[in-house]
DNA sequence: ACCAAATAGTACGTGTGCGAAGTAAAAAAA
DNA sequence: TTTTTTTACTTCGCACACGTACTATTTGGT
């Protein structure tokens, strides 16, 4: 095998190894937002996913399921158990189509409704705790560069 | 209920709203990047958190499982059974410490060291395909913001 | 030496998250 | 119209991920 030059082997390594590795650490942004968002959800009964479902269909009610799993760029498989849950737990209804029985569309109950008068303000709070001493224009270029990093790899 | 300004509310929830809020692209870049990682893991019957466990131990062989938890900031529930498949794959033995039987210290196998020259340069690939476009400054900044903001939430 | 508190790890129940296989309904092809 | 294919969703098995509870061991206080 070829002999590495000494120079590039140990700080390229430090990229690329967990847990110093891009990837770690975004994955681990990622658990530590889910982790203090969950605290915060405990009191409701609610998850993290169930929050995002709630948003889907606040901005448009009566969803079809791959309708939501297109927006939120999950499989199919996941969304079965989230929705099973929040059906249980009285967030949302499950009906058929009419026109294409195949399709199952979500609707809303008052409960599910009435959570949008109570977890935005929650979730403006926690993105305002990760981006803290933040300016306008280092949010602006995290969220460009997130979005060019989900743009290449989507 | 005291009405919303029809000029704030619409881009301001766009911000807070999954699925454009930052939490919600963080966790879809972060499955999005597992996704991608685990397909090219498949031929070699691994997972990222094979990965990332094993990254450690290249670093420092015979570890606790506590400092492996330290190390990635895991809880130690999950650790436990990750630890178990990757000593049924064969990666890792455990093996009681001496002088404190309390602690359970993770030691490679051959075949686990041996992906230290198969494993690395996939991640890099991988990375470099996450962020295709992005200048050497661009990589600095996002690097520094996702620390930022890890710092903000731990 | 004894007992209480701290530490290291495991076991358990629940909730994602994934791919693959299965079922039912609709659409397209024959 | 019958057959084939596609689409929508569910089911299943496995792997994280988390908090809680439990066991074993060590340490600190007395």
């Amino acid at each position: 095998m070829a002999a590495k030059s000494i120079d590039s082997s140990s700080p390229n390594e430090r990229q690329v190894l967990a847990p110093y590795s891009m990837g770690y650490r975004i994955k681990l942004l990622s658990q530590l937002l889910g982790r203090n968002f969950q605290e915060r959800l405990d009191p409701y009964g609610l998850t993290p996913f169930h929050w995002v479902v709630l948003c889907c269909l606040w901005s448009e009610d009566g969803l079809a399921t791959s309708a939501i799993g297109a927006k939120l760029q999950q499989v199919g498989g996941t969304l079965t158990g989230v929705l099973d849950r929040m059906s249980e737990r009285g967030l949302i209804v499950r009906k058929r189509d009419f026109s294409d029985r195949r399709m199952v569309r979500i609707w809303l109950t008052d409960t599910g409704r009435e959570l949008e008068t109570v977890l935005p303000p929650m979730v403006a709070d926690l993105q305002e705790k990760a981006m803290t001493g933040f300016s306008a224009c280092e949010r602006e270029q995290f969220s460009l560069l997130i979005d060019r990093a989900i743009a290449n790899l989507s």
